[in-house]
DNA sequence: CTCGCCACCTGGGGGC
DNA sequence: TGCCCCCAGGTGGCGA
């Protein structure tokens, strides 16, 4: 499910559940996950959650003695359920905290559960990523000099995590479609006004994403209740063969780094 | 460096 | 029902 929407509505979600809270004890019950579940994680039983922030699609439990890090992959979510509440196949972690346990449930097992110790370097995977879409130093003009010298088509520029953040596969469909640029263009290419259009249309299809999933949120801190209450309209993704919404041409897919992509050959140029 | 491709994993859906 | 193939929202790591 997550692309950086869904993992910010969670974080909004969970933060209120967990800040604040002791933790009285952690059960890892699969620890293959994307990587191993780090020894230290087992221990983290009497430490308090200070907050709950969010880092590209990594979230961040502040506990003090380290930062308990977690990543969501294809599949994963995370649900704050009572205490003793019966455990799934997929549910592999839980961080009890009191009444109340916070748990992740990953099919695939390509998302992550790490520990940072406060002090130590930053954690690798953490440590080269670019900027975040929804912050002000993402601009026209931030974009456009980002993307200077870069040959890759710009729908594979907005996916790496080493330029932009949080942009995954539907949202970097759904947003080129907005600034109405073709997503094979090579990222150099962009003029300045269109990397500002670009930049507008990020932030405009991930706070839109946001506000979708926001109405939803209660379904997350719940005892029961879907994931993936998100009620937000795909402007482009997943429609191949249907009419634009804009112009009426036919949508077509193609396959850019070996994944789908979405986007009108009318209007995005 | 950059870029394109593969791999990791499980489950759902469509076709036969 | 069952089987087989394709597809799936992420991303580190590989070789060219």
């Amino acid at each position: 499910m997550p692309e950086l929407p869904e993992v910010e509505v969670t974080r909004r979600g969970i933060a209120r559940a967990l800040a604040g809270q002791r933790i009285s004890a952690i059960e890892v019950r699969e620890s293959r996950l994307r990587w191993p579940v780090p020894p230290a994680v087992r221990g983290l039983a009497g430490l308090t959650v200070r907050s709950v922030k969010r880092r590209a699609k990594y979230l961040l439990l502040d506990c003090g003695d380290g930062q308990l890090i977690m990543h969501l992959g294809m599949s994963g979510s995370l649900r704050v359920l009572p205490a003793g509440t019966a455990f799934d196949k997929h549910d592999h972690f839980d961080l009890v905290l009191g009444e109340r346990l916070l748990r992740l449930r990953d099919p695939r097992r390509f998302g992550a559960v790490l520990w940072r110790k406060t002090g130590d370097a930053p954690h690798p995977l953490l440590a080269r990523l670019g900027i975040e879409p929804l912050s002000r130093a993402l601009d026209g003009a931030r974009l456009h000099a980002l993307t200077r010298a870069r040959r890759a088509p710009i729908k594979a520029f907005l996916m790496d995590s080493r330029r932009v953040v949080g942009v995954g596969n539907i949202y970097a469909s759904e947003s080129l479609y907005r600034a109405r640029i073709d997503p094979r263009t090579p990222a150099r290419r962009l003029s300045l006004a269109r990397c500002a259009r670009l930049a507008r249309a990020i932030k405009d299809t991930l706070r839109s994403a946001i506000r979708a999933g926001g109405s939803s949120l209660r379904d997350y801190v719940g005892a029961d209740g879907g994931y993936g209450c998100f009620q937000l309209r795909m402007l482009v993704y997943g429609r191949e063969g249907k009419r634009c919404r804009r112009c009426g041409a036919a949508v077509r897919r193609i396959v850019l780094g070996q994944r789908s992509t979405y986007f009108c050959p009318a209007c995005q140029r």
